[in-house]
RNA sequence: GCGGGCAUGGCGGAACUGGUAGACGCAAGGGACUUAAAAUCCCUCGGCCUUAGGCUGUCCGGGUUCGAGUCCCGGUGCCCGCACCA
């Protein structure tokens, strides 16, 4: 019986509509049921969503969807991260206000979203730009002030000289500003900062805590804030070289057993005694000004060309007063890690090698590995940084590093110098205090006001918001705050004089970095209710790209202490459980004006060979390479587009299937079209069958020929749970797959009227729970299908189903037979036969006595329920 | 440059803690149904060799093991992050 194809144009709205009706997704904060907590990462509203947001969104929506039906409570929001530079650019560009820009983008990106079908409370939804939420944060910010978690120094930023404006990294290309061209300097401002560093060893030692995080991203924190044991060691400066006032250089290393290998000393532009030298020499200030224009990315610091200046000063060795060591300005040092100078190991460092060959200094080889020879070890092109013995290094000579470097402690720490010991072993730390402040417009403004007499002033509470104000323009560059004619103008809230309010703005960062929190009851007049945060805290699964891995959540993570000591909350790890996925690819296309988009080519393949014209003129396109979805590339496919034409259910089957959630999914017109079929495969396959099982009482066939269907869906049920807790979504679809290959045959029987009352009851189970196990990935079709086959309710409420043992159960088991480790053939046997049995089976084989052939078996290996390999 | 990751048929991938490599899907080829098309259904599908069968094969080179896609050492290529992009 042919029934309708499935349309998902009617289907999707409708069901849409019954959900929103029965607010069936609207979590109530009083439920007593135990909670779970699903989170993607909140979207920057940049006017459409994309097939990463598609993918992102699907995932944790069959999270969600699948914990609702395992009876938890669920907590699954969404919001917007609606800060940020995009905005102000497209004010820039296009003459529009960043807020209206943004407003109008969250409702096209809603729209987009809802059309996703996704089980979202929109009841909680926020975007971080509205005053409701960046006034709490300016209330956190105050209690942060309070706590001594917040302070001002000075920091650097990238200042375009043409435009007047502070260029953020992404800026700066080439050391040039983005718009204006010209070479970027330095500046120095005094900025706010968090001090996050209060925290590293905290954050460090959690990161143990947190097994449901990738150890992927937990390494990377871990180097991120980067723990190293060293030595602080004072080199005195050769007085007969050095300036007025400065008699010492402070270095620390993580390699004091190499001092005898050190040949010279490197310090940063910004280093005291840089600035000092470069005063009254032209050169070297000219060196130290072409560092900083190399601009304040770690990137672009590491991969430029290794330079270096010669002060003239001279550092006197801590072991031999006769040996003279130079001091370079080098610009590889950083200001920021340790005290801004080395010293060189040339034998020891690859950099310091480059370096040393570069200005032809002295290379000693301090350590080499054990069995080579002391005599002829030399080190010309390439630095060993192994462990080994130490050799040249006097009285450290025969010993390993680790003894070296105490050897060397001990002995420094015993030295007297300048009325201190002359070194310290320190424990040091990569992470640095994060700076806050923007001089930018579009982002929740620092509340403090700065008054000639008071200092800075936080914003009284009472006082709060500070609200940012409409009546701005682009028309210039620079940060509109600062020129507007009034807003900055307040008094003092200490002593009522006439001040000046802060016009830096917060790092959007700061926003995404509590909203997690902000969830848990969005309407509160304070940053949270405590006792709600503490309920739903910590999120139990967190899903969102890997490029956040180490910012975004290591601040979250720091954020989350700060509130705790602030007393918002009570916990210190905000995502319990982490999971990364991958981007979404595709192929690019160009012809010969450049980027072409997939909409304007049609694709043949005629045997295997793939060749793509243009729809219009017929002319040939060259299929490209594989690349994330970018305007630039032209390869972006709109989720809109894809929605329109099969619906939401295929859109979201499709970013689930075939590819590891963690991996880039590769997306093709191909699979989209077979995530289609398989929509309309398992509504046809259903609905065919409904009229011979709306009636029907579902049950399992414990034997007979229907029994095969009752164990696969059983069977079916028990791994796509395992899948789906492990957020293996690929593998749940290849399941599900090969479960409807299982039960077609004997669901068509169904429908041709051709099944007992048996092979019924258990089409009729196999039909539920397949509609069950797609319902958190297709969950219109899913709910299409159970309103066909008659079932009670919606499945969107439906309890997940629970598996059957005994018809998971095997009783008999297949072993792969090997011989010498290839194998031959195969063995079944009962599930529960002891290896002796097995041995025993396996020798009796056919197979087996042809090829051992009379020798002697050496070794006869059974491991139970994987393989047998005989050994002869 | 530093830190992290990945690499399996024509393609996306599967293979749980070292145990049958290629599940499932796509593409391709052949066939059935149809006036025709769409849709659907069936068969074949890593490579080589003469079918039963055998050899070979998981980026490259070594190693450990009865057994390696999986573990170890050394390379190559691609991707992500690097603190003011979000």
């Amino acid at each position: 019986m042919a029934v309708e194809r499935y349309n998902p144009r009617q289907s999707e709205p409708h069901w849409q509509k019954v959900w929103d009706e029965h607010k069936i997704y609207e979590t109530d904060n009083a439920d007593k049921r135990e909670k779970y907590y699903v989170l993607e990462m909140f979207p920057y509203p940049s006017g459409r969503i994309h097939m990463g947001h598609v993918r992102n969104y699907a995932m944790g929506d069959v999270v969600a969807r699948y914990r609702r039906a395992k009876g938890f409570n669920v907590l699954h929001p969404m919001g917007w991260d609606a800060f940020g530079m995009p905005a102000e650019n497209a004010a820039m560009q296009n003459k529009t206000h960043p807020k209206s820009w943004t407003y109008e983008n969250i409702d096209t990106m809603r729209r987009q979203l809802k059309s996703m079908g996704l089980s979202l409370d929109w009841s909680r939804e926020f975007a971080t730009c509205d005053v409701e939420y960046y006034h709490k944060q300016q209330q956190l910010f105050v209690d942060f002030l309070d706590k001594g978690l917040v302070y001002r120094k000075n920091a650097k930023v990238n200042w375009d000289p043409e435009d007047m404006t502070v260029l953020a990294n992404e800026q700066v290309i080439d050391g040039r500003g983005w718009r204006s061209g010209a070479l970027v300097e330095q500046r120095d401002l005094t900025q706010w900062f968090f001090n996050i560093t209060d925290y590293s060893q905290d954050l460090l030692d959690s990161l143990e805590t947190l097994d449901n995080w990738p150890d992927k991203v937990r390494l990377m924190q871990k180097n991120w804030i980067g723990k190293s044991e060293g030595l602080q060691i004072r080199w005195e400066l050769d007085a007969k070289t050095a300036p007025e006032g400065f008699t010492e250089l402070e270095v620390y290393t993580t390699r004091p057993d190499t001092l005898f290998g050190a040949s010279f000393m490197a310090i940063a532009a910004d280093h005291p005694l840089a600035l000092e030298a470069a005063k009254s020499n032209p050169e070297l200030h000219e060196f130290c000004e072409e560092c900083r224009r190399v601009g304040t990315s770690a990137a672009a610091l590491e991969t430029i060309e290794k330079h270096g200046f010669d002060t003239g000063f001279e550092v006197v060795h801590p072991f031999n007063k006769d040996w003279k060591l130079k001091v370079f300005v080098a610009n590889f040092v950083l200001m920021e890690y340790g005290t801004g100078a080395i010293f060189g190991c040339p034998s020891g460092d690859q950099r310091d090698l480059d370096f040393a060959n570069k200005y032809g200094l002295q290379v000693t080889p301090v350590v080499m590995p054990e069995d080579d020879d002391a005599a002829s070890f030399q080190i010309t092109e390439e630095a060993y940084t192994g462990d080994g013995i130490m050799i040249n290094s006097e009285f450290l000579n025969g010993m390993k590093p680790k003894e070296a470097f105490d050897t060397v402690a001990k002995k420094l720490g015993e030295i007297e110098f300048n009325g201190a010991p002359q070194a310290e072993l320190k424990t040091q730390f990569k992470l640095r205090d994060w700076g806050v402040s923007r001089q930018r417009y579009w982002g929740c403004p620092i509340p403090v006001i700065h008054c000639d007499d008071c200092g800075a002033v936080p914003v009284p509470k009472a006082d709060l918001p500070v609200i940012l104000p409409d009546d701005i323009n682009f028309d210039k560059p620079g940060n509109p705050l600062d020129r507007h004619p009034t807003w900055r103008h307040v008094a003092c809230p200490s002593c009522g004089k006439d001040a000046r309010r802060e016009t830096d703005t917060m790092d959007t960062f700061v926003d995404s970095s509590w909203y997690f929190a902000r969830f848990t009851d969005p309407n509160n007049d304070n940053p949270t209710d405590p006792d709600m945060a503490n309920h739903w805290l910590p999120v139990d699964q967190y899903i969102g790209g890997i490029e956040h891995a180490i910012l975004h959540l290591l601040y979250s993570r720091f954020f989350t202490r700060a509130m705790q000591k602030a007393g918002h909350l009570d916990i210190k790890e905000p995502f319990k459980g982490l999971f990364t996925q991958g981007m979404v690819v595709h192929e690019t296309y160009k012809g010969p004006n450049g980027w072409i988009t997939p909409a304007e080519i049609d694709i043949k393949d005629v045997d295997g060979v793939r060749s793509a014209t243009m729809n219009d003129t017929g002319e040939s396109v060259e299929i490209g390479s594989i690349e994330k979805m970018s305007k630039s590339k032209k390869n972006v496919v709109d989720p809109d587009d894809i929605i329109a034409s099969y619906g939401a259910d295929t859109a979201r089957f499709f970013m689930l299937s075939d590819s590891p959630p963690e991996r880039d999914v590769i997306w093709t017109e191909a699979g989209v079209e077979a995530a289609h079929k398989f929509v309309q495969r398992i509504w046809r396959i259903i609905a065919e069958a409904a009229p011979e099982l709306s009636d029907v009482k579902a049950a399992s066939a414990m034997d007979g020929e229907a029994n095969a269907v009752s164990k696969a869906a059983h069977k079916t049920l028990k791994l796509v749970g395992e899948d789906l807790e492990k957020l293996g979504f690929n593998k749940s679809v290849a399941r599900i797959y090969e479960y409807v290959n299982t039960i077609s045959p004997m669901l068509a029987k169904v429908s041709k009227g051709e099944a007992d009352d048996t092979v019924k009851s258990a089409c009729r189970e196999a039909s539920e729970i397949l509609i069950q196990l797609i319902a958190p990935m297709m969950p219109h079709l899913a709910e299409a299908c159970w309103s066909e086959l008659n079932c009670e309710g919606m499945v969107a409420n439906a309890a997940w189903p629970q598996f059957n043992p005994d018809l998971v159960a095997e009783n008999s088991f297949t072993y792969p037979v090997q011989i010498n480790g290839k194998k031959r053939g195969e063995l079944t046997i009962a599930v529960d036969a002891d290896k002796e049995t097995i041995e025993k089976a396996v020798l009796a084989l056919d197979f087996v006595a042809d090829k051992i052939n009379g020798q002697p078996v050496r070794k006869l290996i059974v491991v139970p329920k994987r393989i047998v390999n005989i050994v002869i």
